[in-house]
RNA sequence: GCCGGGAUCGCCUAGUGGUAGGGCGGCAGCCUGCUAAGCUGUUUAGUCAGAAAUGGCUUUCGCGAGUUCGAAUCUCGCUCCCGGCGCCA
C-alpha cells in the first residue's frame, strides 16, 4: 500500500533520483505536511482513547442502573475536539494524498544522467535504413484511398482518421499476428476494460495523465442529477493502454511465488488526448486520438527484473525484424523516462519518408512503482514482498502502419504486404 | 432501468446501540522417540516511545457521509455479488 511512512522508509532513494531526473516534484513539501499530519494524528489518537476508557465507564454504570451524566457531559467536550482535529487532518490528508499519488519512480542506476535528445544512449541498430524519395504514409495512403483525415477531422476534429480497404485488412492483421506471436511464447491474451475507475487508474499512471492524457467517460453533471446523485468519486476513464487495466486486473492480491512470472498479451484500442503535440506528428497517423495496440505485460518477482525486461525488449526486436523493418534501440535518460517508469527503451523505427528513426514502442520496468499502489505481493515462503511490473509494446498499431507503409511502398505506389503477414491478409499487395 | 436478497479477519460463522466473539487455515513457540493430537501466542493498517528486542495507544465489520456520550447494529448515498422482471448488439 501506498502510505507515507513508505515513502520515509525510502526517502533518501527518492530524493536522489528526483535530482537525477531534474523533476520539480514538491518532496519536502510533502515531507513537511506528513510531519505536521502525525502530530496531530497523535493528538487525536490521545483524544480517541480518552473516548473509548469514558466510553466504557458509561457503558458499565448504565448495565448497573446507574446514572452517567457527569461522563457524558464530560464525553461531550471530547467529542467537539475530535471533530476539530478530524477536520483539520482531513484537510492535510488532502494535500497529501496529491502529492503521495504522483511521486515519480525510483530511477535504475543504469539509466544515464541527462536530458533529451543528446541525453539518450542507442544501443542497438539492426537493418539498413533506404532512402526513400516516394513520401511520407499520409501522402502515399491518400493517393490509394485508404486514409481519409479530412473527413474524420470534420466529424471527430483533428488527429482522428478513417482507414479504409486494404489498410483496414492490414491493420487487423497486424494486431492478430503480434497477438499470435506472443501467445505462442507463452503470453496469456487479454482483452481488458476500455474504460477505468479513477481510484485503480491512479495506481497505474500519475495524476498528471489525468489532466493531458486521458478522456474522462463519466455521465454528465446533468444526467448523475436527474438520477440524484451528487457526485460519483470513482470516475472513469478511457484506457490510454491496455498496460493499465492488465496492471489493475491483479490489483489487492498475493501471488505465490511460483506462478510467477505472470505473462500477458493485451489487446485494445487506446485513447489519448495528446495535448500539446505538434510538429511532425501533426500529420497522418503517426499520433492520433485513438489507435489499437498489442501489448505485453509481465508480473515478476524482484530477482527476475532483468530477465523480463530482456525478454520483452527481444520480442518486440523479433517482431520487427520479422516485418523487416530498420530499427534502433534506445536507453532513455532520465530527463526522458516516465514518471512511472524505473527504466525505458524505446524501439524506433526507421521511416523513410521522414528520414528518421520515430519511436514505435517502449519497453519499460515500473518496479514495484505500480504494484505498491495496486497492493500486489508474492510470497516466497518469507516475507512478503511487491510484484514488479513491467511492459512493452508488441505493435501500436497506426504508428506502425505508417512504418510498414513508408518501408514497403512500390515506385507504382502499391504496397508489398511484409512476408509474415501475407498469410492473415491473404495477398502479397495492396493498392490496386 | 425496476423489484427483492446479500457483503463481518486468508476461509466459514455468531453478533439488532454498550470493550468484535467462535471455528478452520497460516505463522512462531511449547510439548513430543516420530507423526498426529494438545497447549500458548500471533494472523488489517497506522502512530508514539526505544539503539534494538519490545511495549503503549489508535484504527479495521464492502466504501463514504450522518445521528449518538457510544454504530457491525439506526438513517442517507455509492460499489459489487445473487435472484426475478424489462430493454438490447
Amino acid at each position: 500500500m501506498l502510505t507515507t511512512k513508505y515513502i520515509r522508509d525510502n526517502a533518501s532513494a527518492i530524493r536522489t533520483s528526483l535530482e537525477k531526473r531534474r523533476s520539480g516534484y514538491r518532496f519536502d513539501e510533502l515531507l513537511g505536511l506528513d510531519a505536521a499530519a502525525r502530530r496531530l494524528t497523535t493528538d487525536l489518537q490521545r483524544l480517541q482513547a480518552e473516548r473509548n476508557k469514558e466510553t466504557i465507564a458509561v457503558s458499565e454504570k448504565k448495565k448497573k442502573g446507574e446514572s452517567a451524566e457527569g461522563e457524558i457531559s464530560a464525553l461531550k467536550i471530547v467529542k467537539e475536539s475530535i471533530g476539530r482535529i478530524e477536520g483539520e487532518l482531513g484537510a492535510y490528508q488532502k494535500r497529501i494524498d496529491e502529492l503521495l499519488w504522483g511521486i515519480p519512480n525510483v530511477l535504475d542506476e543504469s539509466v544515464p544522467t541527462g536530458m533529451p535528445p543528446e541525453g539518450n544512449k542507442t544501443l542497438k541498430k539492426w537493418g539498413e535504413p533506404k532512402e526513400k524519395k516516394t513520401g511520407t504514409h499520409e501522402g502515399i495512403l491518400a493517393k490509394l484511398g485508404m486514409l481519409d483525415m479530412e473527413a474524420a477531422a470534420r466529424v471527430a476534429g483533428s488527429r482522428f482518421y478513417y482507414l479504409k480497404g486494404d489498410l483496414v485488412l492490414l491493420e487487423q492483421s497486424l494486431s492478430r499476428y503480434a497477438l499470435d506471436f506472443l501467445s505462442k511464447r507463452g503470453y496469456i491474451p487479454v482483452l481488458p476494460p476500455f474504460m477505468l475507475r479513477k481510484s485503480y487508474y491512479k495506481g497505474v499512471a500519475p495524476l498528471t495523465v489525468f489532466q493531458d492524457a486521458l478522456y474522462k467517460a463519466t455521465e454528465s453533471d446533468e444526467a448523475k442529477g436527474e438520477r440524484g446523485i451528487e457526485h460519483i468519486e470513482d470516475e472513469l476513464f478511457m484506457i490510454g493502454t491496455a498496460e493499465h487495466p492488465l496492471a489493475a486486473m491483479h490489483s489487492d492480491t498475493t501471488f505465490a511465488g511460483k506462478e510467477l512470472p505472470l505473462r500477458y498479451a493485451g489487446i485494445s484500442p487506446c485513447f489519448r488526448r495528446e495535448a500539446g503535440a505538434h510538429g511532425q506528428d501533426q500529420k497522418g497517423i503517426f499520433r492520433v486520438h485513438q489507435f489499437d495496440k498489442v501489448e505485453q505485460f509481465i508480473f515478476c518477482r524482484q530477482e527476475d527484473e532483468a530477465k523480463c525486461f530482456d525478454e520483452l525488449l527481444r520480442n518486440s526486436e523479433e517482431i520487427w525484424q520479422s516485418l523487416g523493418i530498420p530499427y534502433r534501440t534506445v536507453l532513455l535518460c532520465s530527463g526522458d523516462t516516465g514518471h512511472q517508469m524505473a527504466r525505458s527503451v524505446d524501439i524506433e523505427g526507421w521511416f523513410p519518408g521522414q528520414g528518421a528513426y520515430r519511436e514505435l514502442g517502449t519497453c519499460s520496468t515500473a518496479k514495484e512503482w505500480q504494484s505498491v499502489r495496486l497492493d500486489i505481493k508474492y510470497d516466497d515462503g518469507g516475507e512478503r514482498r511487491y510484484v514488479y511490473t513491467l511492459n512493452n509494446t508488441a505493435i501500436s498499431v497506426q504508428r506502425s502502419l505508417a512504418c510498414i507503409v513508408e518501408n514497403y511502398v512500390n515506385d507504382d505506389g502499391t504496397i508489398t504486404v511484409p512476408d509474415a503477414l501475407v498469410p492473415y491478409i491473404g495477398k502479397g499487395r495492396i493498392g490496386r
